[in-house]
This record gives C-alpha cells, structure tokens and sequence, in this order.
RNA sequence: AGGCGCGUAGCUCAGUUGGUUAGAGCGCUACCUUGACACGGUAGAGGUCAGGAGUUCGAGUCUCCUCGUGCCUACCA
C-alpha cells in the first residue's frame, strides 16, 4: 500500500462516518501508518531520565501467530503505550528466535517433499537452504505482528543468528569456558532417536502411562541359585554388566560379589551391593545398564563398571545386541521377551504405571543414550571467582532483584534453581550456533576460540576441524537482554536501557527462557562496569526488574487448544471477525492472574459492541461539533484544558463526569501498575459506557442549545467540556484499543492534531483534573431519583411518551436538587412537574430510599398482586437486615471489638433499614385486599 | 511421589489486608424503532459462594478434612 493511502485519508467528517463500526476499514491503514511514520523509534535517553524497557519473548521463526501471542503481546503493548503516554522513553524490542529444531525439522519436510535428503546437500548447502527459508517466510510471525498494533521499535528488530548476536553468543561460551563453567564429557542424555540430536531434561515432557514390570531370572553363573530382577525395558538387558542389590537386603546377602549368567548373551556379570537398589521395589534386585539409564549410569561409576552401548543413533540395536543387531528397540523388546519366555526365564509380568519421557517435539520416546555432549557447570563456582551461576539466580530473586507476579511463581522458580542439574548445551543438529571449538586431527586437545583459530592450542598442528554440535537455541536466548543492546561493548543503549523493567511471558517458559536469562544475565553483566564506571552489583546485574507471567489461553471449553484435537483458535480470524480492538480488549479484561483463560467468543462480541458504541458517541460528538460551527460556534481543541477544571458553578454533569474521568484514570493507574489487566479494562469499560454515554451524553444535550442565542455561552461551555472529556476518555482507552481511538482522535483534530499520534500524546492524569465530591455525591442522589422514577412510571404504566409529575420529600436535600435540575429530570425520566412536598410519602404510586420518598402522579388501577408481591419481597428482605442488625449490635463482644466505623456503618444502616421498612409496611397495608 | 491452582448467577469470570443486603459481561424476561448507537435504550428476574468442621463479635475471604477438576516438577528398575 502506498504511503500517500494514509496521508492523503479522506477527512472523517461526521457526515461520512459510517453509522456502523467497521474495524477492517480502520485497523490496517493504522497498524501500516504506526509502523512507515517509525514513531514507537526511541534513541537511549538521557541518564536519569524515565525509561521503559521490554524485550518480546521472541517468537520461534517459524511460528504462526496464535491465541497466547496475542494475549502477550496485548498485555505487553498495554503497558508499552501506558508508560510511553506518561511521557517515559518507551522502549519494546521485538526479534524472533532461529529455533534450532524446529526450524530445522521445517526445511528437513519440505525437503522430502522433494524427494531429498539434508545428508545428500551436504551441512553447508542445507544451511543455506534454511537461511533462503528464513528470507522467504521468516517474516510471517512479525507481520501478523504489526496488525495486533504492536508498538515496537521496529528498527530494532533481531535475529538470534544475526552477526552481531552470534559473535556475542562466541564471546560468552569462550568466556563461560575460560572460567571453567563450560565442559565436555561422556554422559547419559536423553536422546531423541527422531530429531538424532541430545535435548537438555527440560525438553522432556512426561507423560503417564500403563506399561508393564517383567521379572526375569538371572541364574547364577556356578549354578547355585538365580535372581529374579525387574524392569520396565527388558530390551536393554543385553547391554546389562551387573545387577545390584541393597546392601541390607537378607534375601541377596549370599551372592554378594558372585558372578550371573546374563540370559541370551554369553556374559557374566557381578552382582553389586548399592543403596539406590530398594528392596521395597518389584523384586529388590535392579539390574545395570550404565549406557541407557541415568541411574544405571551413576551405579556403574561408583562400581566402576565397564559401559556397554547396545543401540545405535536411531534407537535400534547395533552389533553389540548380537543376533539381535537390527531390531528396532520395541521390536527387540518383544523378540526378547519371547526368547526369555521360551527359555523358561521370563518369570512374570506384572501391570505397571510409569512416566515415560518423550521428546517436546516430536513427542518420541526419548532414548538415555551415553554421549560426548558439552555442560554448562552451573553450580561450580568460576574461575574468576564469586558465585555459581546458580547461586547467583537464586540470590538475584532471594533479594528481589527479580520480582514475580503472580508471587507464587517465585516458589516454583526457587524450587526449580535449586535442584538444578548441569545443562547440556550441545545438539546434533546442523542449524544453530555452531559452537567455536576446533579439533586437531594430531592431538587430543580441543581449542575453543572467539575466531576460527590458525593452530592447535595444544601442539600448535593446523589441522584444525570445528566442533559440528550446535548450541542449544535457548542458550543465545538467554543472552538477549543484553545482547541485543549491544553486549559485549559497553554500548549507549546497552547503558541506557538494562536493565530490562519488566518480562511479560507465560510460564511454560519460565524454566526454558526466564530462568536462563535470570542465570546468564546475573553471570555476565556482574563483570560490566556500570557506566559510571563504577563496580555493578547483582541489583542492576539482572536481566528485568519485574516478571509478569500471564495464563494460557484456552478454547471456550477451557481445553487446551493443540492442532491434534482441531480446537486452536487463530488470532486473525478472530480479528477478520470483530476487529483487533476488540480481541484484545476481550484478553485484557479476561487476563486475571492465576487463572487460565477461556477464550470467550460471546465476550469478544460484547466488545466489539463497545467498540461500536465509542464510534457512536463520536459520531454524536462530532454531530454537536458541526451543529456548533453551523450556530457560530468553534473550539479550538489547544485550549481545552480549562473544562477539565470546571469551577464550582459548571453545571453538576460537567463536574461529576470530570470528576469520574479523574477517578477513573487513577483506577487504571493502580490497576495496570499492578499488572490488573482485567480490572483496568473494567474501569475503562465502565466509564466510558456506563458513565460517560449513558449519563452525561444524554444530559449534556439539554445543554447544548445551538439555536438559543441567550443560551451561547452555556452551549459554547457544555460543548468544551463535551469534547475535552471525551478526548482525555480516548486517550484513556487508547493503550486498550489503539485503532478506533486513533482513528477517532484523529478525526477530532480534522488533519490538524497535536502529535503524530494519539499514542504520542499524555495519558490522562488524576492530578490535572478537578475532582467535586460534593458534585459526585448530588449527581449520585440525582441517579437514583431518576432510576427511581423510571422504576414507578413502569408500574404504573405510564405510557413512554407521556409526562407525569412527581412529589418529592426529602430531608436531606433532594428535593431542592430535584427542582433546580427539573429538566435533566424532565429529559431522563419524563417527569413534568416536580413538586416539594412536605409530608413522607408512600403508596402504591410512591417508593422509597434512604435519601427520599418520591411519587409519581398518574392514575392507574395497579396489578395488586404483583405490587403485593414486590412489596412482600422487599420487606421480608429489609426484615432480614434489620434482624442481622438487631443481633450484631445486641452482641456485647461486637460492640467491644469490632471497629468504631463499622458499628457506626452498621447503626447508620440500621436506622435506613428500618426507616424503609416501615414506608413499605406501610404500602403495603393500604394495599386493597382482594 | 512431591508441589501449585481452581470450584461464586444458565454460561465465562471479578471479589483487594475477614466488616454490614456478593458484582460484571453474555444469555434470559418485559417494554421502547426518542434526531450517536437495535453491535442500542429502560426496567427486571436469577446465587443456601462445591460439601463438612473449626477459628472469630463477624468467613465467599483464614485453618483443617472430603469430593470434583486442571497443571507443574521428579534420576518411580
């Protein structure tokens, strides 16, 4: 679309707005206008000055959007926009992640469906061919982006295999691995026979199922006797070298350090004496295979016990497995549980429910498979000295350095840190960071290097082969937050913006990413100076001040959405459907903390129906402005300050709207400051339905008198207000629904406003605006006359264009007020007359309330019943009141310890009660009887 | 095996440190096509706060138990 499609918009004048609201035909113009003008583009700002600063998780290249993007990225703009309107250097990197596996099983597909093969390309032809994806398709994800509205520093956008990012992740292995902090070795991980690569304990997922314990006998190897072992996996028994037994166990004692025959095979093994052997369990007796179990593993090097690798890359058996060789594991399985039954050997199978661990993936049954991987030691304390790493991220959080909302993450974080294993690092895969290490073809010795290196480190040799294991993509993600600003250079941004303030996500990747960043940041940034020069402590180390994990996002049924079970609902859809706004509002008033949310259609349509009322109240505000220009009169918007300040003698809608306006913007403050999406989408929703359309829309009409000459001046200061309320109102909801009050505001300002954009102007501010509780607490008794009387005239019947009069009695006042504001009476409730009377009043034409008695006068014959009825209903729930009342207030320890203001409340309560109780009574005494 | 949530109106959910007669949206009922809006207006109906016990002057809110339900963590042969 070209630039001049929104520059040159046509001018939205209220005569071409369109009766109904049409988010498609505003949404995209905005989204592509915010976007060519660069204006969410922030430079570092001055030291000192208010800034904020989010990092988006970034989604994996290959992702599409879906439902809990939305709700984070929503979230995250919410609060971009609010601090940016508060006149803070905003500032919102977005990028997306390499994703390793992911993107790598992607091409991998398309390339079978050209019938190839990575192996046949050869790595660096295969690389390159994902790179061309990425270029084709990369983008798909921050496209999809920029319709939510997103107000990111798009200039800003990353990578994770961008140069400069990839020459970071060198410098902060060569770094981890000068310290000591980074190792290499032969161990057992979980493997996934699909994706060949090793995956870290956390790509794991577990799943319960029903499987079987087999018992089999292992005789001993002099004939005398057997042991009868369990298992889960009889198939790894040909890669067995010993069975263990508790050391306490009476039933074994007489074979302690005797010789098995190891079944099928023609090996011996020991029996060996170890605690984690319990006897509690299956038969007691477990036996070993250090080579595909991690328990297995640690027995065998506490017994020093040889390994023995029966399987091969794809989890089928290799040449050590004998006859079995070829067998692919689970056909191994049942090939040798048939040969041990036929020999007798197979003593009994027993049901079982176990967790097995399948590959996050994929979701293949993961392989413990012995192999040379690289570590992150990360509870081994640096070189340089200080902390582990994991010290230092239990601390950053035991501090507070990292704050948790909600609070109970900080528990599962704590938990978690403290039982952690060192991370494998390392992955077989041909997409990624490949990591700088370089082999020599003489010497054993491994050269790890910022730079390809020209020799060995060891033997000086230049026969040098780079490692071919990649790095884990979490591992450059958990460098982003200072990555991105430029680390390790001690850049203007990277001093002007990290920390982060604050870490939007949910918390299925609290350990993956959270916990990483929190574990990297800590480590690296402790050793930059901050830039003052000074030495930087673990407070202004850490990654983000404040982390805010959000629910899932579920369907209506609140089942997870997954594409398997077809129920994943998609974000553009839905916006096809009622507009950006409205989906987003939908996930912040649904987004209350700890709960999941059930994605609500029915809701997102009460939205968009809000929506569409903001559009009308605009269509009726820009109406009054051209009647206004029509009677002579123009406003110039710059000057509209003053109306938010109205003085004592406004009129009391236009200081009970400011008022609320006031309230209501110090709501929302609290609210989004304690990330309360839900309740600061309420207060918006609230008063700008609730209070400004219903209310003070429908009184300001009577002010506005356009053809009055006399009334000039009180017209001219009703539309001031008008117009100033309801632009503080738009700039109120704009963080919530960016497009429509845009588009709104923009229309308002007709092609001349302020700022480039709404989203650039101040969000409205308690403190600027005159707040009038007395005029709050008239307007409120004014309400509920009205509603009052509109209750009586349908009782009565009284024919909706038809006037009536009405009585009003009061001791408090409101009968004076009713009469100095008999026409907002006269236009809100179709009262006639208003008539002070002096008498309480009651009847089946009168009601009452705690501050007055008023009666509509219109004859009618009442359904006598229903009135008996209502009236029944109301006393019996103002008896209830009072004989709750009568036993608090009678209660001697009550009235000793309760509060002062809460025996008052009650008392005053009480007296009210009691006052409406009798007026009922009353009415319904003299009720005819039948 | 440990740990964390949730259970409030027909539905989806709020309910702050325990304080008087528990709220919202949607849905439902009745009336109203009034010059911003029927994606609207007005007035209503609807809840023994899962169940039980306890603490307290007072419990939707705190404690314990039971039932139902969702999730996380773990080297459960």
């Amino acid at each position: 679309m070209p630039a001049a499609f929104y520059v040159r918009r046509k001018k939205l004048m209220p005569q071409e707005l369109s009766k109904s609201y049409d988010p498609t035909a505003i949404e995209e113009r905005w989204a592509q206008y915010w976007v060519a003008e660069e204006l969410f583009h922030v430079t570092a700002p001055e030291p000192g000055s208010a800034r904020f600063t989010q990092l988006l998780p970034p989604p994996n290249v290959t992702g599409r959007l879906h439902m809990g993007h939305m709700l984070n990225q929503t979230e995250m703009d919410i609060l971009t926009r609010w601090h940016r309107m508060r006149g803070e250097t905003a500032l919102w990197v977005p990028g997306t992640d390499h994703a390793g596996i992911a993107t790598q099983m992607m091409v991998e597909r398309q390339l079978a469906g050209e019938g190839k093969k990575r192996q046949d390309m050869g790595r660096e032809a295969f690389v390159e061919r994902v790179w061309e994806w990425k270029r084709h398709y990369g983008g798909a994800i921050l496209d999809q982006m920029k319709r939510l509205g997103a107000s990111v520093d798009w200039s800003r956008e990353y990578f994770t295999m961008d140069e400069h990012l990839s020459a970071a992740v060198r410098e902060s292995f060569v770094r981890l691995y000068e310290q000591g902090l980074i190792y290499r070795g032969v161990y057992i991980v979980n493997w996934c026979p699909r994706c060949q690569t090793a995956i870290s304990d956390l790509e794991v997922v577990h799943e319960e199922q029903q499987g079987k314990l087999y018992e089999i006998r292992y005789d001993a190897a002099d004939g005398n006797g057997s042991i009868v072992v369990a298992t889960t996996r009889p198939e790894t028994m040909l890669g067995d070298v010993a069975v263990a037994v508790n050391p306490k166990d009476e039933r074994y004692a007489k074979f302690h350090g005797r010789m098995l025959k190891l079944p099928l095979t023609d090996r011996e093994i020991p029996v060996v004496t170890d605690d984690w052997a319990t006897p509690e369990f299956g038969t007691g007796a477990v036996k070993v295979t250090p080579a595909h179990d991690p328990n297995d593993f640690a027995i065998g090097q506490r017994h020093n016990l040889p390994s023995i690798n029966i399987m091969d890359e794809s989890a089928h058996i290799n040449e050590a497995g004998g006859v079995y060789a070829g067998l692919e594991r689970f056909q191994a399985r049942t090939k040798i549980l048939e040969d041990l039954d036929a020999l007798g050997l197979l003593v009994a199978v027993k049901e079982h429910t176990n967790s097995v661990g399948k590959c996050d993936r994929c979701k293949t049954i993961v392989e413990p498979r012995l192999s040379k991987q690289w570590f992150m030691a990360v509870n081994k304390t640096p070189k340089r000295g200080g902390n582990s790493i994991a010290a230092d991220a239990i601390r950053a959080v035991e501090e507070g350095h990292v704050r948790f909302t909600p609070e109970q993450y900080r528990k599962t974080y704590d938990e978690w840190m403290k039982n952690i294993h060192d991370w494998c690092i390392s992955r077989q895969l041909w997409w990624g960071h490949r990591i700088p290490a370089w082999h020599c073809a003489k010497c054993p010795e491994v050269t790890v290097a910022r730079e390809t290196p020209a020799a060995c480190s060891g033997c000086g040799a230049t026969a040098l082969t780079q490692e071919t294991d990649v790095l884990d993509t979490w591992f450059s993600s958990g460098l982003l937050p200072f990555t991105v600003f430029g680390w390790p250079k001690q850049t203007t941004d990277l001093a002007a913006f990290y920390p982060t303030d604050v870490l939007v996500t949910g918390f299925d990747i609290l350990f993956f990413w959270v916990a990483r960043m929190i574990m990297l940041g800590s480590h690296f940034m402790l050793d930059m100076p901050m830039p003052d020069g000074s030495a930087r402590t673990l407070k202004d180390a850490v990654p983000f001040r404040e982390v805010y994990i959000h629910a899932l996002v579920r369907d209506a049924d609140r089942q997870k959405m997954s594409k398997t079970k077809g129920n994943v609902i998609d974000p553009i859809d839905i916006i096809g459907r009622f507009g950006t706004d409205a989906v987003r509002f939908t996930l912040a008033s649904m987004a209350s903390p700890g709960t999941d949310i059930a994605f609500s259609e029915a809701r997102t349509e009460g939205n968009r129906a809000f929506a569409n009322k903001i559009w009308n109240s605009a269509r009726f505000v820009f109406m009054q402005v051209e009647r206004a220009k029509e009677a002579g009169i123009t406003v110039d918007l710059s000057t509209l300050a003053p109306a938010l300040n109205p003085t004592a003698d406004a009129p009391i809608e236009a200081q009970w709207i400011v008022s609320r306006l006031a309230a209501t913007a110090a709501d929302v403050h609290r609210a989004l400051g304690e990330y309360r999406f839900d309740e600061a989408a309420a207060f918006v929703y609230q008063f700008f339905w609730g209070e400004l359309c219903d209310w003070y829309l429908e009184i300001v009409k009577l002010r506005l008198n356009f053809d009055d000459a006399a009334k000039k001046d009180e017209t001219e200061a009703a539309l001031r207000t008008l117009i100033a309320v309801f632009e503080a109102a738009l700039r109120m909801l704009s963080p919530f629904m960016p497009f429509i009050t845009e588009e709104i505001w923009q229309a308002l300002y007709d092609g001349k406003p302020p700022a480039k954009s709404i989203a650039l102007t101040a969000y409205p501010q308690a403190a600027q605006m005159k707040n009038n509780p007395e005029a709050v607490a008239a307007m409120e008794t004014l309400q509920q006359l009205i509603v009052t009387v509109r209750g009586l005239r349908k009782e009565l019947a009284v024919p909706e264009k038809e006037a009536a009069p009405i009585d009003v009695y009061s001791v408090l006042g409101a009968d004076a007020l009713a009469s100095e504001n008999e026409v907002m009476l006269a236009r809100l409730a179709r009262v006639s007359d208003v008539r002070i009377a002096d008498v309480a009043l009651s009847g089946t034409n009168a009601r009452s309330t705690a501050g007055f008695d008023v009666a509509v006068i219109y004859e009618r014959q009442i359904d006598v019943a229903a009135e008996r009825e209502r009236l029944s209903k109301d006393l019996a729930k103002y008896e209830k009141g009072l004989a709750g009342a009568k036993r608090q207030l009678g209660n001697e320890a009550f009235l000793a310890k309760a509060p002062q203001a809460v025996v008052d409340g009650l008392k005053k309560q009480q007296a009210e009660t009691k006052l409406l109780y009798d007026k009922t009574k009353a009415a319904l005494d003299a009720l005819p009887s039948e």
